[in-house]
DNA sequence: ATGTTGACGCATG
DNA sequence: CCATGCGCCAACA
């Protein structure tokens, strides 16, 4: 089981509407937030052509912990893409680019 | 084996 | 709120 597996395992499972950031995952399965960052980066660049729009893994669902996107200084994503698959599963942004991690943080199930 | 690179996070000033 | 600095660690050249 690869490392980036075990974070897409993980990233696939946060439902829709809810979101987590890359220090809650990379605790959940003791891993540094950097390395989830860098796998989930990994998904990107093997992507290959696949349509944005139907992301194999949710990644989407993964942000900071501050709450905003991170994916927007970067050259190969989209800008805002992040933010509109997000705000299509109902996910709410103020002005300044942040949401409400409280209301919408995914809360795994303890069982 | 060694050095570099980050979709990060937290502490400081 | 903004800017640094640093620890973190898998993957890669």
């Amino acid at each position: 089981m690869k490392t980036f597996d075990r974070v897409y395992n993980l990233v696939k499972k946060i439902p829709k509407g809810k979101i987590s950031t890359y220090g809650q995952i990379g605790q959940m399965i003791g891993l540094n937030p950097r390395v989830v960052g860098w796998a989930l980066n990994r998904l990107a660049k093997d992507r290959k052509g696949l349509p944005w729009q139907a992301p194999t893994v949710p990644w989407q669902r993964v942000i900071n912990s501050k709450g905003t996107i991170s994916t927007n200084k970067l050259s190969n994503i989209p800008l805002d893409l992040q933010k509109r698959l997000l705000e299509n599963e109902g996910i709410k942004f103020d002005k300044a680019g942040r949401t409400d991690l409280k209301k919408y943080i995914w809360k795994k199930k303890t069982k």
